[in-house]
DNA sequence: TCCGTGACGCGAT
DNA sequence: CATCGCGCCACGG
């Protein structure tokens, strides 16, 4: 029952998703990059459906743009507005609350 | 094994 | 600003 290489990396994710804190976002690309792997933003959403307790809803893609599809797109909006993220129209106004990773 | 799919990103139009 | 096309790549049917 050896694991797969791929797992590994989901869990960097994992961890990197983990760092993002209250009233702050990344974007699949920047997390991918923070954790190592740049260009694998499709792997960060792998991760995010492989764990659970994640703050999912601190992902947005590119620009602030929510892309979780369907309703749920109206709950991550809701849950960020409740940690104080505020919107530009359709997108999270990145200026204010896009997360720094540190290096 | 092949092929379509997707919570992506970016440059071009 | 909205769309499109293409690269990317693990998964699942």
């Amino acid at each position: 029952m050896n694991e797969k290489p791929q797992a590994k990396i989901l869990v960097v994710f994992a961890d990197t998703i983990r760092k993002i804190p209250k009233g702050k976002v990344a974007t699949y690309g920047q997390i991918a990059a923070a954790a190592g792997f740049p260009g694998a933003a499709r792997q960060v959403v792998r991760a995010l459906h492989a764990y659970h307790g994640l703050p999912w809803h601190r992902v947005v893609g590119a620009g602030g743009a929510i892309r979780v599809p369907g309703e749920d797109a109206l709950e991550q909006r809701l849950r960020l507005e409740m940690e104080g993220v505020t919107f530009r129209g359709l997108r999270v106004d990145l200026d204010r609350h896009q997360f720094r990773f540190r290096r």
